[in-house]
DNA sequence: GAAAAGCGAATTTTT
DNA sequence: TTCGCTTTTC
């Protein structure tokens, strides 16, 4: 086996042969990144800065110097940066690249623990559970333990969710969460300390393993053994995480203990760019990295390669209000450019029309449609744009926002795979049941306590039926004998029979029918790719796909599509010109986050990536009288984060509607 | 007693 | 457009 270490001695990497141009594709900070040695790296990576080609490129120089590809771990946010990434190495590198670890905690936990489960007493045929699979069993609890009758004011099944998992994030007790997050249900905390015992109790029971779970578990068999713990620890000599001011407490401690055997480590980050604290994320541990891991080298990316100057002002300016920081000030090469403006229209659709109407020009004037994006802060701040660009026919896809994955009719077929897969999946059997006539929550639950146990649920199911003289049930039952029987076909065998039986209840439940037909044939195609139904049904989990069946990829693969996105979705891409809407104090930041300081800095945060992502052209949007239930009042301000702005930073319009809808700018 | 239908209220961001 | 609660129906 060659060598993995790049010891001190070893020749000067710049002169040694390598197929590989580094110096031509990365600056001296880059370089020196891509090229240091053993032990603890942070790198502080600006917005733009090129940080994933640094990343790439520090892999191919891992593998070129002998490190086995196997023997490194790529973690990114999302499974899908760490294949684009991947896929940028291999064209370094060759098909070695396809042997590096990759993808995101969640994905490496559900491996492991598929693998070496059995560790800490975990069966390895476990099912994840999405979030509304988490607050589907806390509702069945919540009725059960009967809080509603004992209590007035019960915490939303969703609200319930976001406690349990705030603890297992942020390492915290039930009790201290409650106290500092949610106070107003401090009379509660004994129930919901009740319901969550209950909640675990569940999961253990019925195989069933929530995201949280994912890396809680990975952390418990980090612990499970020194021999096991070494063991995972070696398998991965180099470990690179990508986004690191994204992650939480969990995912340090997780790191630490991956770590443990060699302190190869690699954190890449932006504290400026730290937007998950609703997930229990924190920055604190980008800033908390060099203590943790003694002796680690910090290089700053500073050079900004996306943006041109004036953009970059305003965002730097917008940024250092922030109160904690490395101190960096990105800089660009590209002086020149336009400046950003600040545009205000008399109300929502006032300003749709001047986006879409902008939009339409600047394809006149040559932008390809696919380097425009439009972000927001949360996803329904882009309907009335939605109906706006669909009259002008300007085709755009949206992200963010509704997830395919967690609509009933998706959530409903599926279900019929999960419990073939796992029999215990209590959660799935309960939403199966539900939708056969005459069957409500009470039989349902009856039906549950029995079928999980059974070991040929199809035949059980058969003859209940009988016994019950429910068609429903029958026709159900049958279903289920027939998928019993093919257990081994592929996952879209089964996904078709499941789909012939579910069809025509969906045609009854639901009007809009042809487009929810068209999402299931979606996920039909994607279950081609895959032989074994256990791998479909995680990853669907872990890395869902976010685009409806009415506008999936392979369709319109060569048409040119605006992007939708809310600002979260957009993290780490790029455009060249960038509109924000709603920037309106209220709106964003929103009058939820005002109360509380941190929050309040989140949403500056936020506001800096939206900014960053555009290279050349940047429209900060804002409708004015505009009610807001929220905050009782009538907004009409632009975002308090423009207030203490330099008027040379930005240009400002205003939109003068017409009779015939037509825009006119001038300046204020 | 349980299921289904009906009505009013609220609505961030996501692995 | 879904969620939670109330009323009506079986």
């Amino acid at each position: 086996m060659k060598p993995y270490i790049l010891s001190p001695n070893s020749e000067s990497p710049l002169h040694s042969t390598s197929c590989i141009d580094y110096k031509g594709a990365l600056n001296a900070a880059q370089l020196e990144v891509v090229f240091a040695f053993d032990g603890p790296l942070l790198v502080i990576a600006g917005a733009g800065s090129g940080k994933t080609q640094t990343l790439v490129y520090r892999v191919a120089r891992l593998i070129e110097q002998g490190v086995h590809p196997s023997h490194i771990l790529l973690l990114t946010f999302t499974r899908r940066a760490a294949q684009e990434m991947l896929q940028r190495v291999g064209l370094l590198v060759g098909g070695r690249s396809e042997q590096v670890r990759g993808g995101t905690f969640h994905s490496v936990g559900n491996i492991l623990l598929r693998r070496y489960g059995q560790a800490i007493g975990l069966d390895s045929s476990f099912t994840i559970m999405d979030r509304s699979d988490a607050e589907d069993v806390i509702h069945l609890l919540r009725t059960e333990y009967g809080l509603h009758e004992k209590k007035r004011r019960v915490p939303r099944k969703n609200t319930i969710a976001e406690m349990f998992s705030k603890t297992v994030n942020t390492l915290r007790t039930l009790d201290d969460v409650i106290l500092d997050n949610y106070a107003h249900f401090v009379e509660l905390i004994d129930d919901l300390r009740h319901l969550q015992k209950a909640y675990q109790n569940y999961k253990a029971k019925h195989l069933l393993v929530d995201f949280d779970d994912l890396l809680v578990k990975l952390d418990e068999l980090l612990d499970s053994g020194r021999e096991l713990q070494e063991e995972l620890s070696k398998a991965f000599r180099y470990i690179l995480v990508d986004e690191y001011q994204d992650t939480n407490f969990l995912q340090a401690r997780i790191l630490q203990k991956l770590a443990s055997a060699h302190n190869n480590i690699m954190a890449v980050g932006d504290e400026a760019q730290s937007i998950y604290s609703f997930r229990g994320a924190t920055f604190r541990n980008i800033m908390d990295f060099p203590n943790q891991f003694p002796g680690t080298h910090v290089i700053k990316l500073e050079e900004n390669y996306r943006s041109t100057q004036p953009i970059l002002n305003l965002a730097n300016e917008v940024i250092c209000g922030a109160e904690e920081s490395y101190g960096k000030r990105l800089f660009s090469r590209r002086i020149e450019g336009a400046m950003p403006v600040l545009v205000r229209a008399e109300d929502e659709n006032s300003q749709s029309r001047f986006v879409a109407q902008r939009i339409f020009e600047l394809r006149e004037e040559g932008t390809a449609l696919n380097d425009i994006a439009v972000l927001v802060r949360s996803s329904y701040q882009a309907f009335d744009l939605e109906i706006e660009l669909g009259k002008r026919g300007l085709p755009f896809i949206k992200r963010g926002g509704m997830r395919l994955m967690e609509t009933a009719h998706v959530k409903d077929l599926l279900a019929h795979l999960r419990v073939v897969e796992n029999p215990h999946d209590a959660v799935s059997w309960n939403r199966i049941l539900m939708l056969i006539e005459g069957i409500g929550p009470k039989k349902s639950a009856q039906i549950v306590s029995q079928v999980v146990h059974e070991a040929t649920p199809g035949r059980w199911l058969v003859e209940l039926a009988q016994r019950m003289r429910s068609t429903g049930l029958a026709e159900f039952a049958g279903c289920m004998e027939r998928l019993n029987e093919m257990t081994a076909s592929a996952p879209a065998d089964l996904l078709s029979l499941a789909s012939t039986y579910y069809l025509p209840i969906l045609k009854q439940r639901y009007d809009d029918y042809p487009k929810r037909i068209r999402d299931l044939d979606h996920i039909q195609m994607i279950s081609m790719r895959y032989d074994l139904l256990q791998v479909f049904l995680s990853d669907l989990a872990l890395d869902p796909p976010n685009e409806s069946g009415a506008e999936s990829e392979d369709e319109l693969v060569d048409n040119e599509r605006l992007v939708l996105s809310t600002i979260h979705s957009a993290k780490g891409l790029e455009w060249s010109c960038v509109f924000l809407l709603w920037l309106l104090d209220g709106k964003f930041p929103s009058s939820y986050s005002i109360f509380s300081n941190h929050e309040l800095e989140e949403e500056r945060r936020l506001f800096y990536v939206a900014m960053t992502r555009a290279k050349h052209l940047l429209y900060l949007n804002y409708p004015i009288n505009i009610y807001d239930r929220q905050a009782g009042a009538v907004l009409s301000r632009p975002s308090r984060f423009l207030d203490n702005v330099s008027t040379t930073l930005l240009d400002s319009w205003v939109v003068v509607d017409g009779i015939t809808s037509e825009h006119g700018n001038s300046d204020v």
